[in-house]
RNA sequence: CGGAGUGUAGCUCAGCCUGGUAGAGCACCGCUUUCGGGAGGCGGGGGUCGUAGGUUCGAAUCCUAUCACUCCGACCA
């Protein structure tokens, strides 16, 4: 491809309202274009790595026995009403009316529509196990989008839905496709990692989340350091401490403390190790008769949302009470509040059962109780895992410490069970005859996303250094004065057409400009090998070679070129 | 949705407080000079200052409403 006939739409400055290294350098490189919150264009060069991925992403599930389906983006509203998703999924369901003011939605996701295809194909057990894939464009009126292609609205994502008799099949093709899911993560260059996660709103009863490690990512996984326990921080479990509780060595005292509403002001104040403390969470219980549940955790612990939401006593999804609503309940405001003498349903975590000697609020506005001691001065409620899991604490497998990372979720593996065939009434029969609900899993890969977690992982200050799999030209062939040679000119054309007819995707810069705005456009949209050729290396025969990521260039024989990229592009 | 902020040329922004002829850099067009790391000179095109009202002799500037976008929180590929 001919830059002259391929316009490189760069910005040299960085667009304000990018915050991301993968937004601004996609805006920048002149991958994409931004339509309206959430929508973007892809231009030529992006929708050429868009392509790549998908390709990788194709190749891989076909390899694994998947087929390809393609079903369609608008989705009658009556399929969402029979799962009982319509009035679950929310405002983040995008939905619309036709002209005969029938609903439909546009497809955040294909449970729905892949349940009722295969209930209306399949009616024996000879016809299972399947598993169906689609590549295409989902949309999420998400909440928050933000970051460009990581959060976008609408985006490209591979979802595939497998369907079998019995559960050990499920099985199966979950451990397939989690062994393909890394091939392709693999094959995309991209440094990731599998991890247990939480089910959420989608269910089912196991699931992995696949992340590309990065610093920016916006989620939070737990990682042995001796093992290859891994797991997202939503579900990774906090061991009760080995250590028995020890035996109360203090009396428990109120004290004045008008000044500490917050643990930090506690500690700053009263030299109180955080260690000591306790803080009482008070949220929204599960039923009327215990309106508001108290969870108590560590004061240098975080709670944990998702297994709080989890207790039968607490509601799902987690609401923390208003000031009004716990002033009318307890008589003290959030600042003061603790387990001694509390008139609400306690669940303490189980760091917070193991603690002696403890400070907590009285329950009095500006009153703490330090010396605090279960069942000495009150009962020890119940325990639960309530609490996010810190840098170092056990691992529970019982080997080594965790570690914490970020990553940015890229694909994400599911055993649904029987959640949508039971409602949705998808059987077969079984051998003997007998009608079975068929048991499923899905298994998705957001594939755009999957183009700007790459860029998160593989930038300097430069730009983009695409990995090969994802690279949209595999050579930039620069000339240094074509426009004042006719002999260089013939020369790089002979080149260009030698490199391209060996197999090679070259992005040729045909501008008539200087040579560092050509090296400073191909290092910034991030082409893996660069060739130089000027009429000084013209009568050495000689061309420059250097990878984005080298330090410095290499001379190599004008012949020899071909082979040269041919041996460092298999590196 | 709650909180914070921003809308002025394709991009990055100044001007607004204190109302008085709409600006700079980059990008773009022409000429020129230069030619191995986003060069320089001369000339040029381009904005109803997000939109709608209001105050005023006069509004980018003050007021009201509205729309859009960004950031921080709960969700997810």
């Amino acid at each position: 491809m001919r830059v002259s006939q391929y316009p490189l739409a760069t910005l040299k400055e960085t667009p304000a309202d990018a915050e991301v290294i993968s937004h601004q350098l996609l805006l920048r490189g002149g991958y994409i274009r931004r339509l309206a919150s959430g929508l973007y264009t892809w231009m030529p060069i992006g929708l050429r790595v868009l392509r790549k991925a998908e390709a990788v992403v194709r190749a891989e599930m076909d390899r694994a026995g998947a087929l390809e389906v393609l079903m369609p983006a608008v989705q009658p509203a009556e399929l969402w009403q029979e799962s009982g998703r319509w009035e679950q999924y929310g405002p983040e369901l995008l939905r619309l009316k036709d002209r005969h003011q029938r609903e439909f939605c546009f497809g955040p996701t294909h449970e729905e529509i892949i349940t009722d295809l295969v209930r209306r194909e399949v009616r024996s057990y000879r016809q299972l196990p399947v598993n169906y894939y689609q590549i295409q464009t989902k949309f999420r009126d998400e909440v928050r989008p933000r970051f460009g292609l990581m959060r976008a609205r609408e985006f490209l994502m591979k979802d595939a839905y497998s369907f079998h008799g019995s559960p050990e099949s499920l099985h199966e093709t979950y451990e397939a496709m989690y062994e393909t899911y890394s091939r392709i993560f693999t094959r995309l260059g991209l440094n990731f990692r599998a991890v247990q996660a939480d089910t959420g709103s989608i269910g089912g009863s196991a699931s992995h989340e696949f992340h590309v490690l990065a610093n920016s990512g916006e989620d939070t996984l737990a990682v042995s350091d001796q093992s290859d326990y891994a797991a997202n921080i939503e579900l990774a479990e906090a061991v009760a401490p080995a250590a028995p509780r020890a035996a109360p060595a203090e009396e428990m005292r109120l004290v004045d403390t008008p000044d500490a509403r917050t643990i930090q002001e506690l500690v700053e104040q009263f030299g109180l190790p955080i260690e000591k403390t306790v803080k009482t969470l008070i949220v929204h219980g599960a039923s009327d008769d215990a309106p508001l549940v108290a969870l108590l955790v560590r004061g240098d612990h975080e709670l944990n949302a998702v297994k709080a939401a989890k207790l039968p006593e607490v509601a799902d999804p987690l609401v923390f009470a208003g000031e009004d609503e716990i002033r009318a309940a307890i008589g003290a405001g959030p600042g003061s509040l603790g387990p001694v003498n509390l008139p609400l349903p306690m669940i303490a975590d189980r760091a917070v059962a193991a603690m002696s000697d403890f400070g907590a609020g009285a329950n009095i506005d500006g009153k703490h109780h330090f010396g605090i001691n279960w069942e000495r001065d009150v009962a020890l409620p119940q325990v639960a895992d309530v609490r996010n899991v810190v840098e170092g604490d056990p691992s529970p497998d019982g080997r080594g410490r965790l570690r914490l990372v970020r990553g940015i979720e890229v694909g994400h593996v599911f055993k649904l069970g029987t959640k949508y065939s039971q409602a949705m009434k998808a059987t077969y029969l079984d051998e003997q005859g007998r009608e079975q609900v068929m048991v499923m899993g899905c298994y998705g890969i957001g594939v755009s996303r999957v183009v700007a977690a790459a860029i998160e992982q593989n930038h300097d200050e430069r730009g983009i250094a695409w990995p090969a799999a994802l690279a949209p030209f595999d050579v930039a062939l620069v000339p240094i004065g074509m426009h004042r040679s006719q002999r260089l000119r013939e020369a790089i054309e002979k080149l260009y057409a030698d490199l391209t007819a060996a197999g090679f995707a070259v992005l040729f810069d045909d501008r008539d400009a200087r040579p560092g705005v050509m090296f400073a456009d191909m290092e910034l949209i991030g082409i893996p090998h660069r060739v130089v050729l000027s009429e000084r290396g013209l009568d050495a025969g000689e061309v420059e070679y250097k990878g984005r990521r080298d330090d410095a260039a290499t001379q190599v024989p004008l012949a020899e070129i071909d082979a040269f990229l041919r041996q460092r592009m298999g590196d």
